[in-house]
DNA sequence: CAAACTTATGAATAGTTGTTCATGTATACA
DNA sequence: TGTATACATGAACAACTATTCATAAGTTTG
C-alpha cells in the first residue's frame, strides 16, 4: 500500500536532492518532533492543546515546533473555531522513522 | 531482500526509542554526510582520500564528519597501511535516505 | 464589548553543531 | 633516521537550534 522505493536500489542523488533530504531529516531529528509525528500518524488531526497535553510539552515551545514543521511541509493545519488542528502532510516521514525504529540494535 | 518494517504499521515508540531515532537522524541530517552514505552505499569501503576527492571536501572537515559518524555507529573503519578505510555499518540509513529521496515533491 | 480561551510570535539567551586552522600521530619508504 | 603521505585531533570561532518568557492576535461567549 505504501509507495516505497525499490529495496536496495542504488542511491544516486544530486547535490540539490541531498540538500533537500538533509533539510527534512533535520526537521524531523528531535524527540519532541518525532513524538508529534507519531501522535499524528495515529490520529488524523489534533489541536495544539491535545498535543500539548498528550506530550506534556508547554504551549509556546510546542507552537514553535509545529510552525517550523508546517513551514517545512511536514504538517498542515486549519482553524476550527478557537482551535487549530494539525495533521501530517508528508506521511513519508512516518516510514523514515519506522525504518530506523525497526533497527533492533537501537 | 531488505528487512523492512511492515508497511503502514502503527508507530508506537517509547520515549527512549524516540531519542535514539532522533540521534541517528541528526547524525545523518547533513548534505555532506548524506553524500558520504551514498558513496559508501555504492562502494563497500573507501579511504579518506578517496572520499575527499570524490566529494571535494577538505581533509580535516571530512575527518570530523567521518569520526562523528563512526562514533555514532553509522560507519566503521579499519587501517590498511597508510590509509584508513571507512565502510557503512548501519545500512538502514540508506533506506531512510532512499525513502525521503523517493518523495517526488522534494 | 469585555473576559476567557487558544494559539502564534518575537526577543533574549543557552546550547549545540559546523568549519577552519594549526599541529600531532601513524605508517611507509628512501 | 629523516622525509613524505595519510589521517586525526583540539582549540577557536561562526552559525544554527532549542527553550523560555512576555505579549499579541484570533475566536467564542456572556
Amino acid at each position: 500500500m505504501t509507495p516505497s522505493p525499490t529495496p536496495d536500489a542504488e542511491l544516486n542523488l544530486t547535490t540539490e536532492k541531498m540538500e533537500k533530504v538533509a533539510f527534512i531529516l533535520k526537521t524531523t531529528a528531535h524527540p519532541t518532533r518525532i513524538a508529534i509525528v507519531q501522535l499524528l500518524s495515529n490520529h488524523e488531526n489534533l489541536s495544539v492543546t491535545d498535543i500539548s497535553e498528550q506530550l506534556g510539552v508547554e504551549q509556546s515551545l510546542l507552537s514553535h515546533h509545529l510552525s517550523g514543521m508546517k513551514l517545512k511541509g511536514i504538517l498542515s493545519s486549519h482553524r476550527e473555531g478557537k482551535n487549530i488542528y494539525y495533521a501530517l502532510k508528508m506521511r513519508e516521514v512516518v516510514d523514515v522513522i519506522q525504518c530506523l525504529a525497526a533497527c533492533t540494535f537501537l
